[in-house]
DNA sequence: TTGAAAGCGCTAACAT
DNA sequence: ATGTTAGCGCTTTCAA
C-alpha cells in the first residue's frame, strides 16, 4: 500500500539502512545518495510507519487528555476552549493528542492505568483537580509525566498551572462590598474540587477582612451547571432573609442563578448582584453582562501542554509551577451604583 | 519495563507463540497451559504492547476527529457535547480517539492527508460539512472510511447522520408566522456551510408558502458566535424598517442577537422575537429562554462514531445515512401571544 | 560511505 | 497441543 523503506531501497539499489539514514539526515551518507533517496521517497509518497517507529523508539509522541464528563448533557464552554489550547500546541510541537471522555470514578482511573501501563501516551494533562486527587496520586506514584491545571491538597511536588482562586474571589468580594453588599451568598460545586474549596476560602477570608460573614445558610453546594445554579439561586432568593448578592463558582452556575432571579421577577444588577468565574465568551453577551473573574483558558491549555512536552523531552525533573493572577471583569450583573443594601 | 510475551514464555517454559495464543483464547492450547499463562500474565501485570500489535495487525483501532476551530476564543458548547458522544462510544467499543484542532483551510487538509497516508487512524469523523467539502472529496476519493455529521452538495455516496435543517427552519417559520410575524430576518454563517444554506432554504421556502418573503436586506451573514449574532442583530434592529423577528442559525448567534436587542432597550419575546438552533443546555436558562430547534447532539456523536466503527470492522460498503427530524422547543423568546406585528 | 544483522513485541502460517 | 519460522517497518549497533 504505502511505500516503505524497503521499496525505496530496492528502487535505488541501496540498503534499507542507508535509506533510513539518508532520510534522517545522518552525516555518514554521501550527499549524492541522500539527494537521490529523498527525491525517490518524495516521488513514491513515502511516509514512515509511525507504529514501527514507535515500537522501535519506545516513545509515543502522544499526550493523553482524559476529559471528566458528567452525563450526556456535557456542555461546558470551558472545555472546548481548553482543548483548543492543548490541541494547537500539541500539533505545533508534533505531538498527537489522545482524548478520552470518562466520568470521574472507576472508569476514569482504569483508563489512566491502562494508558500508563500500556505506554499508550508519553504524558497526561489533568484538569479539575480534586483536593485529594486519585489521578495525581497515581501519576506521582508511578512517576509518570503529567501537568495539571490546578493544585491538590496532598502534594506539591508536581508541575501545574493554576489560577489564584483565593485572589479571584477576593476581587469579587471587594467589588461587591464596595457596592454596599453585606449579605453575600455562594453557590459552589462539591468542595472536594480544589478550586471550589479555594474560591470559597477566598470568599470567606476576604469577607472576614471586611468584618462580614458568610452565613451557613448562604453556602449552597450543587453541580457545575446552569441547572445547579438555577436551583440553588431560587432557594436562596426565596429565603426569608435573602442575600443581596450571589457569588457563583463558575459562569455556568452564574447564568443559572441569573435566570432564577429573573424568573422571580428580580432585576439582576439592581435587586440582586450575581457574579461568575471563568469569563467564558458568553459572559459578555449575557443579559445582563456578567461580572466575572477572567481566566485565560486557551493560554492555560497551551501552557500546560507546552510544559508537559518539555518535561517529556528533557526528562528533567524540574517541576514547573505557574500561578496566574486573575482579573475581575466588571460588567453589569452587579449594577453600577453605590446604593445601600441591607 | 513492562512484561512482554517473552518474559512470560520464559517463566513458564513455553514458547512465545503458545503464550500469545493462550492469551488470545485460541482453541489449540491445553486448558492447563491457558490457565497457567493467564495467571502468570496477571501476576506479572502483562499488558500487550499496542504498537507492536498495530504494526503487526495493520490496524490502528483509532478514529480521528479533527475539530474545526476558529481562533483562540473557540468556545462552542456544541462541540463538547458532540465530543462526549463520540468519546464515550469510541471507548466503549475499544477504540482510541485521536483529536486534532485545526482551522479550516490548508492546515486542516494537511492534517487529514498526513493521517491518511500514514495510516494514523482507521477512519474519520467530520463535522460542519461545507457544500463543496474538500475533506469529504478527499476521503471519498481515497476511499478512506469516514462518517460525517452533515451532507454536502457534491456527493451522496457516503455515510452520514444529519438533522433536517429545511424542516427545522420550517418549524421556526411556522411558529413565527402563527405568532403574527411577517417581517422575519435571518442571521446566518457563511452559506458555504451546507447546514447554513439548508436552513436558509428552509426558511425561505416555508416563508414563501405563507406568501411571505425574505428581504435581501434581512439576510445577514456573520460568523457562528455570539459576537456575530450581536453585530448583525444590532444592524437589523436599527434599520429604518426593522424586522419583528430574527431567526438565527444557531443558539450562539441567537444569544448574541438577544443581547443586542436588549441593549437597544427592546424586550425580547415582546418587541422582537428571536430563535436559535441547537438547543444547547444554556438555551433553556437564557433570559428569556430561547425558542430553538433541538438537535440531539450527544446521540448524534454516538451514532456517527458507532456507524464509523461498524464500517471499519465490517469493511462493508453499505452506506448508512441517517436523517433526524428536529423538534421545535418553544420557550419565551418569541413571546406567547398572538398579537399582531406589522 | 555503505550494508548486514539484530531487535523492538507481537501474530500467523506452517510444521510436528 | 506446541514450537519454528517469518515478518510487520523501522532504527541502530557493528563491521567492512
Amino acid at each position: 500500500m504505502t511505500a516503505t523503506l524497503k521499496d525505496i531501497a530496492e528502487k535505488i539499489g541501496r540498503s534499507v539502512t542507508t535509506v533510513s539514514r539518508a532520510l534522517n539526515d545522518y552525516e555518514d551518507v554521501s550527499p549524492k545518495t541522500r539527494e537521490r533517496v529523498k527525491q525517490i521517497a518524495a516521488e513514491m509518497g513515502y511516509q514512515p510507519n509511525i507504529y514501527a517507529q514507535r515500537l522501535q523508539k519506545r516513545r509515543t509522541d502522544t499526550i493523553g487528555f482524559i476529559i471528566p464528563t458528567f452525563g450526556p448533557r456535557f456542555s461546558d464552554p470551558f472545555f472546548s476552549e481548553f482543548l483548543a489550547g492543548i490541541g494547537n500546541m500539541a500539533s505545533s510541537l508534533g505531538y498527537d493528542l489522545l482524548v478520552s471522555t470518562q466520568a470521574p470514578g472507576n472508569g476514569e482511573m482504569h483508563t489512566y492505568r491502562q494508558m500508563v501501563t500500556r505506554h499508550r501516551v508519553d504524558g497526561f494533562i489533568c484538569i479539575r483537580t480534586r483536593r485529594d486527587d486519585e489521578r495525581v496520586n497515581y501519576l506521582i506514584e508511578t512517576e509518570f509525566p503529567f501537568v495539571a491545571f490546578g493544585r491538590v491538597d496532598t502534594h506539591d511536588n508536581y508541575a501545574y498551572v493554576d489560577v489564584d482562586g483565593v485572589c479571584g474571589m477576593g476581587l469579587v468580594v471587594e467589588h461587591l462590598v464596595s457596592l454596599g453588599h453585606k449579605r453575600i451568598a455562594a453557590i459552589f460545586p462539591d468542595l472536594n474540587y480544589r478550586f471550589s474549596k479555594e474560591r470559597l476560602q477566598g470568599l470567606q477570608e476576604r469577607l472576614q477582612q471586611f468584618g462580614l460573614e458568610l452565613l451557613a445558610d448562604y453556602i449552597r453546594i450543587s453541580d457545575l451547571t446552569q441547572n445547579g445554579g438555577y436551583q440553588q439561586a431560587k432557594e436562596l432568593l426565596t429565603l426569608p432573609n435573602p442575600p443581596t448578592a450571589i457569588a457563583a463558582c463558575n459562569d455556568l452556575m452564574a447564568f443559572g442563578a441569573i435566570s432564577a432571579a429573573q424568573d422571580l421577577g428580580l432585576v439582576v444588577g439592581k435587586d440582586v448582584a450575581i457574579t461568575g468565574f471563568d469569563d467564558t465568551p458568553l459572559a459578555e453577551h449575557f443579559h445582563p453582562p456578567l461580572t466575572t473573574v477572567h481566566q485565560p483558558v486557551y493560554q492555560i491549555g497551551s501552557m500546560v501542554c507546552e510544559i508537559l512536552i518539555e518535561r517529556i523531552q528533557n526528562g528533567t525533573q524540574d517541576i514547573k509551577q505557574v500561578m496566574i493572577q486573575p482579573e475581575l471583569m466588571i460588567r453589569r450583573s452587579c449594577g453600577e451604583s453605590n446604593e445601600q443594601h441591607n
